[in-house]
DNA sequence: ACGCCACTACTACCGCGGTAGTCCCACCGA
DNA sequence: TCGGTGGGACTACCGCGGTAGTAGTGGCGT
């Protein structure tokens, strides 16, 4: 347990092709981030292992090539790296975070309507009853 | 220029320690943080002179003691981070970070109404013309 | 069958956040 | 004047993300 989702860049970036083809290979993970990284086939692996270490994924053996796939969802390293922000950075009150955004002009303003109807419907739903599951 | 907004959980706490008190000296931050964190006043002197490296905070000796000043704002740090978070973590889309956060169950129901009024604050401003400030 | 090649495993190394010990100096008080 | 004390300076060290070289190994092609 304890705090499994801490992800770096480079393992964000892993993450993410992992995450969009559900599995791949280490070759398939550096040839995918080969363009807007240009890292080394041994460094990509490396990362690979440690990420395994950590737990964040897991691999098969396919002939001589590894298989890795995710072992944590995107959900909810969004929600263990948003969490730590808002924690870090707002003392625990994610409404300070989007606060921010929107004070902040980091928000364009044709965004504004999408969230505005996004706020109505979780309104919504949290009348109706329940938490999330 | 580059990225000097980057700060760790330490130094987030000892920036919140200035930022509310304008400056401080080592002690002062030490004392300040001794509750919540337990730490040898050199841990803070050092970190002290480590952010005085990257430029987030100033010193002025006041006798034989450093009067520490933060060098950054807070503003500006809560951007710099958000925005390294967003552009990690959601691709350089903070409304997709809004999005998870809502749809993620992470801000009470009744701060809603409040982000409402935000948003329609900033749609206002945002037609009004210009930027922030 | 053998050698090369593709891949993984091991190891090393840098930078940095974090943590703290030790040293040294300067100032204050006796 | 001399000693104690408080505070900064230096140094060290751990863990981890990131980066990569090199070693080892097994399979495939010739």
């Amino acid at each position: 347990m304890s705090d499994p989702t801490t992800l770096g860049d480079l393992q964000l970036a892993i993450m993410r092709v992992l995450w969009a083809r559900g599995e791949a290979s280490a070759s398939e993970v550096h040839a995918a981030l080969l363009a807007e990284r240009g890292l080394a086939p041994t460094t990509i692996a490396t990362m690979l292992r440690k990420m395994e270490d950590k737990g964040v994924v897991r691999h098969r053996a396919e002939g001589r090539q590894f298989v890795y796939r995710p072992a944590v969802e995107e959900r909810a390293v969004r929600r263990g790296m948003v969490g730590e922000l808002v924690e870090r950075l707002f003392l625990g009150d994610p409404a300070a975070l989007v606060n921010h955004l929107l004070s902040d002009g980091q928000i364009d303003p044709d965004e504004l309507e999408a969230l505005k109807e996004l706020i109505a419907g979780r309104e919504r739903r949290a009348q109706g009853g329940s938490g999330r599951g």
